[in-house]
DNA sequence: AGGCAGCGCAC
DNA sequence: GTGCGC
DNA sequence: GCCT
C-alpha cells in the first residue's frame, strides 16, 4: 500500500475538526481563498501575521469569510451524507463582526491593551477600536495617542469582539456589556466628567443581539502578548470554556485556590436559571444567531464531563459534535436531522433530541449531582492516579484526600501526589518558574558549563502563570548519553544536596535510553512544591524537542497532523520523511530525519510560517 | 472491531 | 502489559 | 463518543 495514501487515510480518521480549523486557518493565511469563499455565516479570521512581529499593539484586518471547514487537501467527499461543509456553503446570512455581507471585507481592528510597547497607530482606516477589559476610556485614549478624530470610530471591549465571534454574530456594540469604562456608547467621548454622544451608531452595528447576561471572566491575565495571538487565543478558548465557570466567575485555568478540595460547584439550578436568563435575552426578531446554542452548550458540558473523568475518546466525539453543530444555520431539533451530520451518530442524536425537546439533559443534571463526581475530580487530580485508580479508591469508600493517606494503599508518588495536592493543583508564577530555572542552571554550569536549560511548557508561550516547570536540558554537541551522565550522576545529585530537588516522581535510569527526570522542586525558604519536568535533549534534537517542550497540546498535534498530511512524521526527536509502517503499525523504517535541529527550519520544512512560542497558544 | 499520537517510566 | 503523564 |  502507498504509504502516502495511508497516511492520508489515517489523517482523515483524526480530524481533530476544531484544531485543524484554527492552524488551517493561521497556516494557509496567504492562500487563494476564492475557492472555498462563500457566505459562512461563521465569522472566520484571517489573520495576517504583524509585519513587525515584536510588536505588541498591532492592527490587524479581519476580513470574511473564508472557511474550508476541513483543509481540501483531505477531502474526498466520498460520502453522500450531508455534511456540515455542504450546509455552511449553502447560504449565509450576515454575520460577524465584520459584517456587511459583501465578501472580503477588510475592518481594521486597532487594539488597545494596558501595556503597550508600541504606540497603537489610529488612522482613517481604522473600523473598530477595541479595549481592553482593564483600560477605560481615559486610559484607552491616551494610548491612542493620536490628535485624529476618533469620536466617529467606535470605542468597545474586547468582550464585544470575543462574543460575536463565538456567537458568530453581530453584538450590539451599544450593549451595556461591551461598553468602554467611562463611555455611554461606543461613539461618545469623555467631556471632562460628562460624556456626550458625538455620532449614530453606524448600520452595522444595530443588529441587536444581547445574550449574554452573566459575567465574563476577566482576561487571564493582562494582555502581555502581541494583541493578534492573545486575541485569537482569548476568542478560542472562551468558545472552549465551560460556561459554568463563566458563572462561577472563576476562569478555567486561573488558579485553583487551596482549601476548595470538596467544595462543590454551584448547583445546577443556578446553572439553569442563568441558562435561562441567557437565552431569554435573545432577541427573537431573526436575526443571525446561532440556532443551536442551547444544544452546543449542553453538549459542551458533558464533554467538558466526559474529560473530567478521563474518558478522552468521548471528550473528543463530543467535543466534534459541538463544532458539527456551530456550523449548522438552522437548529437542529430532531434525531433525523441531527444524524445528517458528519460527527453526530446514534447517541448523540438522541441527546440533541432530548435537549430540544425538554430543554435539558438529564444525564448531566445526574452527573453534575452526583458526589461521586465531585470525589472522582478530586482524586483524580492526584499526581499518578487516573481514572482507574480513582474509581478503585472510590469504590473501596474513600471519600476524602485524608482518608486516601491514612486508609489507602499508595504508590510512593501517589503519596507524594496527594501529600502535595494543592500545592501541585497550584499555578505557579512566572517569577517563580524563572526562579526554579536559575537554581538549576546554576548547578548545571558549575557541573558542565556548556549545559544549558531552555525554560519550555507555558512559561516560553509567555503565559503569566504555569501549571509546571518544564526545562529542556541540552549541551552543544553532546549525546544524550552525555547529558544523561552529566545529569544524573552530577546535576541530580547535587541538586538534592541543596535540597531544591524534593521528589523523583518519574526517573529514568542512568543505564538506558531515557530522557526525562520528573519529580518536584521547592525554593529556597518556600513550602510550596512545584511539578519540576527536564527533558534531557541530544544536540542534534533541539529544535524538534523544543516544538515538543512547548506546546501547546492543540498546537503540537495540529502541527504533527500538518506533517503526515505531507507524508512526513513529526515527534520530539525530529521531524522525519519516508516513514513506512507494516502491520500492526511496526514501524519498518523510522524515515529519514529531515531536521530535528532547528525549529524555525523544521516549521520552513513543513510549510509553516514561523510562530513566536507567545503565538502557540490555541 | 479498531483507531482516534506516540513514547517513557512506575508498577 | 496496564496506567499514567506529557 | 464517531468513523471506517
Amino acid at each position: 500500500m502507498n504509504p502516502l495514501a495511508a497516511q492520508k487515510r489515517r489523517v482523515q480518521k483524526t480530524q481533530f475538526f476544531q484544531d485543524l480549523d484554527k492552524l488551517d486557518q493561521y497556516m494557509h493565511d496567504d492562500s487563494d481563498d476564492t475557492v472555498h469563499t462563500s457566505e459562512v455565516q461563521q465569522p472566520s479570521f484571517a489573520l495576517h501575521e504583524p509585519s513587525r512581529p515584536k510588536k505588541r499593539t498591532e492592527t490587524f484586518n479581519i476580513r470574511r469569510p473564508r472557511t474550508a471547514y476541513r483543509p481540501p487537501s483531505t477531502e474526498t467527499s466520498a460520502n453522500n451524507r450531508v455534511n456540515e461543509r455542504d450546509l455552511v456553503s449553502t447560504k449565509g446570512k450576515e454575520g460577524g463582526p465584520a459584517s456587511s455581507g459583501a465578501k472580503n471585507i477588510q475592518r481594521t481592528y486597532l487594539f488597545l491593551h494596558p501595556e503597550p510597547e508600541f504606540g497603537p497607530l489610529f488612522d482613517k482606516d481604522t473600523s473598530y477600536i477595541i479595549v481592553d477589559d482593564k483600560l477605560d476610556l481615559k486610559e484607552a485614549l491616551k494610548d491612542l495617542r493620536t490628535s485624529a478624530d476618533v469620536s466617529k470610530t467606535p470605542m468597545v471591549r474586547m468582550r464585544w469582539l470575543v462574543d460575536c465571534f463565538r456567537d458568530h454574530t453581530v453584538h450590539d456594540m451599544r450593549s451595556s456589556l461591551f461598553r468602554v469604562r467611562g463611555m455611554k456608547d461606543p461613539f461618545c467621548i469623555l467631556d471632562n466628567e460628562d460624556v456626550q454622544a458625538v455620532a449614530p451608531a453606524p448600520k452595522d452595528a444595530k443588529s441587536a443581539m444581547v445574550m449574554c447576561a452573566f459575567n465574563r471572566p476577566k482576561l487571564e491575565r493582562p494582555m502581555t502578548q502581541d494583541d493578534f495571538a492573545q486575541a485569537i487565543d482569548f476568542v478560542q478558548k472562551v468558545g472552549l470554556l465551560d460556561y459554568q465557570q463563566f458563572v462561577d466567575g472563576e476562569s478555567a485555568s486561573e488558579e485553583v485556590q487551596p482549601g476548595r478540595i470538596g467544595k462543590k460547584p454551584e448547583s445546577a439550578e443556578c446553572f439553569n436559571s442563568r441558562l435561562q436568563d441567557f437565552l431569554c435575552k435573545e432577541k427573537n426578531d431573526g436575526s443571525s444567531t446561532n440556532p443551536n446554542l442551547q444544544t452546543m452548550y449542553i453538549l459542551q458540558q458533558l464533554a467538558i464531563y466526559y474529560e473530567r473523568v478521563g474518558d478522552k475518546w468521548r471528550n473528543l466525539g463530543y467535543r466534534k459534535a459541538v463544532t458539527a453543530l456551530r456550523y449548522q444555520q438552522t437548529p437542529v431539533r430532531t434525531k433525523q436531522d441531527a444524524l445528517l451530520i458528519r460527527g453526530i451518530g446514534e447517541s448523540i442524536a438522541d441527546k440533541i433530541e432530548e435537549i430540544s425537546t425538554t430543554g435539558h439533559l438529564r444525564k448531566l443534571e445526574m452527573a453534575k449531582a452526583d458526589p461521586h463526581e465531585q470525589c472522582l475530580i478530586i482524586f483524580m487530580g492526584i499526581y499518578g492516579a487516573g481514572l482507574k485508580q480513582a474509581r478503585r479508591w472510590l469504590s473501596q469508600g474513600h471519600r476524602t484526600l485524608e482518608g486516601l493517606l491514612y486508609n489507602a494503599e499508595l504508590t510512593p508518588n501517589q503519596k507524594i501526589g496527594v501529600e502535595h495536592y494543592e500545592h501541585f493543583q497550584a499555578r505557579i508564577p512566572r517569577e517563580e518558574v524563572r526562579r526554579h530555572a536559575a537554581i538549576v542552571g546554576e548547578v548545571l554550569s558549575s557541573v558542565d558549563p556548556g549545559l544549558q536549560v531552555i525554560i519550555g511548557g507555558s512559561y516560553r508561550r509567555g503565559k503569566a502563570d504555569c501549571g509546571d516547570i518544564d526545562l529542556l536540558i541540552t549541551k552543544a554537541d553532546a549525546s544524550l548519553d552525555h547529558i544523561r551522565k552529566l545529569m544524573t550522576q552530577f546535576a541530580i545529585p547535587e541538586l538534592k544536596k541543596r535540597g531544591f530537588l524534593k521528589a523523583e516522581l518519574s526517573v529514568s535510569q542512568s543505564h538506558d535510553n531515557g530522557s526525562k527526570w520528573h519529580g518536584a522542586s521547592v525554593l529556597p525558604n518556600s513550602s510550596a512544591w512545584r511539578r519540576l519536568d527536564m527533558l534531557y535533549v541530544p544536540w542534534d534534537e533541539r529544535g524538534a524537542a523544543m516544538i515538543y517542550f512547548t506546546g501547546n497540546d492543540i498546537f503540537n498535534r495540529s502541527v504533527r497532523l500538518l506533517a503526515s498530511w505531507r507524508g512526513m512524521r513529526l515527534n520530539q526527536h525530529g521531524l522525519y520523511e519516508n516513514v513506512m509502517r507494516g502491520r500492526g503499525r511496526t514501524k519498518i523504517t523510522e524515515g529519514k530525519v529531515l531536521e530535528g535541529k532547528d525549529e524555525k527550519k523544521i516549521f520552513e520544512l513543513l510549510g509553516v510560517p514561523w510562530r513566536p512560542p507567545e503565538h502557540r497558544n490555541l
